[in-house]
RNA sequence: GGCCCAGUAGCUCAGUUGGUUAGAGCGCCGGCCUGUCACGCCGGAGGUCGAGGGUUCGAGUCCCUUCUGGGUCGCCA
């Protein structure tokens, strides 16, 4: 049931109705963010995406009946003359609460139901609130998170095209490639039993775009990626994809730099510094033991290999006898962490392999207490407190092992602490991390693969590493990281094929399976490469972190869940038998016991 | 696939050592209220305590299995 809207005219949104609009007559529509019956009359608070405003309905008007009916979340017209409240009713809590609308024509466009929740509801679980995404998005705090999005991305397109990029929408049914992620595939019915699959970036059309000519590209492109979910990834994202040609990774970082100053700027006010530090792959992993580390804060990781190299401590000496290390962090101020909070430390470490955690405490009476104090005498864990500028009231957290092992614990246990500590983590701290490794060992396989993609060109004087010493090989790569989250990733292309031959060659791909694989872009690279490089960056993840979200989900519209299943649509769903047959895919029955 | 956490009214939560009829706020329904704005007052409805099994005289509470959601490791060129 609802009323036509014929005759009215909306004149304004509600959250636009101010006070210079008293004596004026206006027209708003939007949904009842609440009634209030007095009475002697009817308040109606009404909401759009621009905020509320309150209408009063008199006991003595043609629309009193009505109004006594109306609920939260009934969708109304409403048109009347602004006044001014008298100051006693002034509601300053309310960006409109010095005005109303006294309503002289009133209609119901659309009753509602009672919702499963309220619009006001803090706190509501998220599997509710994206069943019933509808009612979840009209909170001011999503309309605010879709406000911001949509003006970023507009200031994106502003300065690419004033930077003249052209946007270029590359294809979703595209080819599957080798390496990298599950594909998400779709299956053609022109030709039964193949299949087409959805893009996990348009990396290789992007580079043939570079070769035909359109020398600055950009797209806001959706991904796909068919791997397990996680706070900060979705099976479908959009990307910030940009390549450049005649450009080297100087040009990307000016331009990625000089394009988030805008973005921040336009949409946050806020000042970014003109150039972002930059650490080497190497550098973030022996300081921060990660290659996406968020440097608000320090509790930067220390090598003592030197200074207990001589140690009967079996654990630290195996561990440096097998090329391993001895690092730690100092977790300042942290001296007086629970028993059961150290614990906790520990277990995280052996989340990532580590066997355990070794400790140092400094409490404030001077004294120096160690789990290793048998291993070492007070005047030895002094020495090593030094070396981590250690003062009365820090613990010190120490891993020995392989350098993989040890890095990566302590990467997560560092976080972990910051956590404990709850810092009061503020700003946007860009960092560029470069020059990842070209190559990764694969144990199952036993061989490399590319880090990244097999068009990334390796570092010049590294060249001649990758028959001697592979695994050393560093590239002409980038990540931008905020915050502690990657932000995106980029390189600089091969662009010369003999390079590329010889990348496949090494990569085990013969001429015929890289043909296979890559065909056409083989084919494209013999007929006039421009130098280029580029950068995909996550425009999902920087809302979310300019946005102060905890997970991706609060900056998607309609996101997915856990199990990569849409909790309001319920897709992926059955499809139906004959569609099935139409696309030459056989149905096999559900196995219980499987 | 592994590990951790959660699941009690439509929503958010409390529920003690295993012990009477499982509670609160918001929402909902009915009534009242001459300016509310987290309106107020009176009354009311609403529960397979995620599901199944077990222990027990007795289970929301303990045990096992399982489902759902969240986080995370693996995975994510």
């Amino acid at each position: 049931m609802g009323e036509s809207m014929k005759g009215m005219t909306r004149t304004h949104y509600c959250g636009h109705v101010d006070e210079s609009l008293i004596g004026q007559t206006v027209t708003v529509m939007g949904w009842v963010n609440k009634q209030r019956d007095v009475s002697s009359l009817i308040f109606l608070v009404l909401r759009d995406r621009t905020g509320i405003v309150q209408a009063a309905v008199d006991k003595n008007s043609a629309f009193y009946p009505a109004s006594k009916n109306i609920r939260m979340e009934f969708v109304v017209a409403v048109t009347g003359k602004v006044i001014a409240r008298t100051p006693e009713n002034v509601n300053p809590n309310m960006p409109t609460g010095a005005i109303e609308i006294e309503v002289t024509e009133l209609r119901i466009l659309s009753e509602a139901e009672v919702p499963p929740f309220q619009v006001a509801d803090e706190g509501v679980a998220i599997d509710t609130r994206l069943k019933y995404r509808y009612i979840d998005l009209r909170r001011p705090e999503m309309q605010r998170i879709f406000e911001i999005r949509h003006n970023a991305a507009q200031s994106i397109r502003r300065y690419l095209t004033e930077g003249g990029f052209l946007e270029i929408e590359t294809p979703v049914l595209i080819n599957s490639s080798p390496e990298g992620a599950r594909d998400y595939l779709v299956p053609s019915r022109m030709h039964p039993g193949q299949f087409y699959a959805l893009p996990q970036s348009p990396q290789q059309m992007k580079q043939i775009l570079m070769v035909s000519g359109f020398d600055k590209y950009f797209q806001l492109a959706r991904c796909f990626r068919d791997e397990d979910l996680r706070a900060d990834r979705q099976p479908e994202f959009t990307q910030i994809d940009i390549e450049m040609s005649f450009a080297d990774e100087e040009n990307v970082y000016a331009m990625a730099e000089e394009m988030m100053g805008r973005v921040f700027k336009d949409v946050l006010d806020v000042e970014l510094p003109a150039k972002f530090p930059r650490l080497t792959w190497h550098e973030a992993m022996e300081r921060f033991g990660s290659d996406k580390p968020d440097t608000r804060f320090g509790m930067e990781l220390v090598n003592i290999s030197e200074v207990v190299k001589s140690t009967d401590f079996q654990v630290f000496a195996g561990a440096l006898q097998n090329g391993g290390s001895v690092r730690g962090i100092n977790a300042e101020g942290c001296a007086a962490m629970p028993r059961k909070q150290i614990d906790a430390l520990v277990e995280v470490a052996k989340h990532h392999q580590a066997k355990g955690l070794a400790w140092i405490t400094l409490p404030e009476d001077g004294s120096i207490k160690s789990t290793i104090s048998k291993f070492f005498d007070d005047d030895k864990l002094r020495e090593i407190a030094a070396e981590f500028n250690a003062k009365p009231g820090d613990l010190i957290l120490l891993c020995a092992d392989t350098n993989k092992i040890v890095l990566d614990a302590l990467g997560a246990v560092r976080t972990a602490a910051a956590k404990w500590k709850n810092l009061p983590l503020e700003g946007f701290n860009f960092l560029w991390v470069t020059k990842f490794p070209l190559l990764e060992w694969s144990p199952e396989d036993e061989r490399f693969y590319a880090s990244t993609h097999p068009f990334t060109s390796p570092l010049e004087e590294d060249v001649a590493l990758l028959d001697s010493d592979p695994a050393a090989v560093r590239s002409r790569s980038y990540d931008l990281v905020l915050n502690g989250y990657e932000l995106g990733s980029g390189s600089v292309r091969i662009h010369r094929q003999e390079l590329q031959n010889k990348m496949f060659e090494f990569l085990g791909f013969t001429k015929e399976t890289a043909a296979e694989s890559f065909g056409y872009f083989i084919d494209a690279l013999k007929y006039g490469v421009p130098p280029h490089c580029g950068i995909g960056l996550g425009l999902d993840r920087i809302i979310m972190i300019m946005t102060g979200a905890d997970s991706l989900r609060e900056v998607i519209a309609f996101p997915k869940v856990k199990d990569a299943s849409c909790p309001m649509t319920h897709a992926p769903n059955d499809a139906p038998a004959d569609q099935l047959s139409e696309l030459g895919i056989m149905k096999i029955a559900q196995n219980d016991d499987e």
